[in-house]
DNA sequence: GAATAATATTTCGACATCAAACTATTTGAC
DNA sequence: GTCAAATAGTTTGATGTCGAAATATTATTC
């Protein structure tokens, strides 16, 4: 019993499974942060490298869309990696209000660096799920991230 | 397609697979946070007290276990939690390295109005999923938080 | 065309978070 | 009994994180 709340039936379920899903990727996360599996990189720092890796450069509006953060945290975070010298800020010249964030030769090579090993570890973490398992895990998850449309659609 | 990741199709399952558990996890503690679900209190300082509310009084060491975060992050949160008068800090007299962490009448207070309606914002979160959705999706991350033993069980 | 609104990013202040080094205290080894 | 190791908590320094206010720029409105 992850909880000690006593309510109905219904709430105890929800509170059990809420507390089981933040425990486990609590615990997932951590696990990888032990493997050290992103290198002397932070997750952070790693989801902005990886997707601009994958999906080529981008605006810092875009990244923090994408990797689901602030803007102003975005600004911290690239700071970090432009200091270390994996990513470029580029003014746009048509739109000065813009910048544009490219992966350097370094950010590419670090990516390269690092991704087999991440994608080896998460395989192997999420080897104690059969692939039926993880399939559904992913719908679960999809269903509940997205949340009830009537939380989005005004009126 | 959550990722432009290309790899076997067990490496794109299971990383369509973290990325859905992960962006789930993140997405919902964000709507909870939107709906300002725990008052003026962050959610670790919610966690730390819903602890202390349904377990009774505990020491730091206790207390940073239960809620998976660091010692020294321990401290911080409860010095928040002691300034503002929710918590009260108590050295034991028989092993003075040892404090123990009281709820105040103000602490007990505050989890008992901010509770009800945070157990509300997750009902109707988790209202996207049946009673039977929950329990697999509890399962499932109950298997996967727990990880392999192996890497737990030394030699 | 000047005032206003919208947009992209930065700055600031507060809190969270960790690891490593540190202090204080207790336990264990000899 | 004394010195070493272990334990509980704090401090420090770095990063992440957010919201709100500020800045710079572009778009809109009249």
């Amino acid at each position: 019993m992850p909880t000690h709340f006593s309510g109905t039936r219904a709430e105890m379920r929800t509170l059990d499974t809420f507390i089981k899903l933040t425990r486990c990727t609590n615990s997932l996360l951590a696990r990888l942060a032990e493997r050290n599996t992103v290198g002397d990189l932070t997750y952070s720092q790693f989801a902005v490298l990886e997707a601009l890796y994958h999906l080529g450069h981008m605006t810092q509006g875009e990244i923090s869309t994408k990797v689901l953060k602030s803007g102003s945290n975005m600004t911290t975070v690239i700071d970090n990696l432009e200091r270390d010298g994996f990513v470029l800020r580029e003014r746009d010249v048509e739109d000065r209000r813009v910048i544009h964030i490219h992966l350097t030769a370094a950010g590419t090579g670090k990516v390269e660096a690092v991704l087999p090993g991440h994608v080896a570890a998460l395989l192997d973490e999420f080897s104690v799920l059969s692939a039926g398992e993880q399939q559904a895990l992913g719908e679960l998850c999809k269903k509940l991230g997205k949340g009830k449309q009537s939380n989005k659609i005004k009126g």
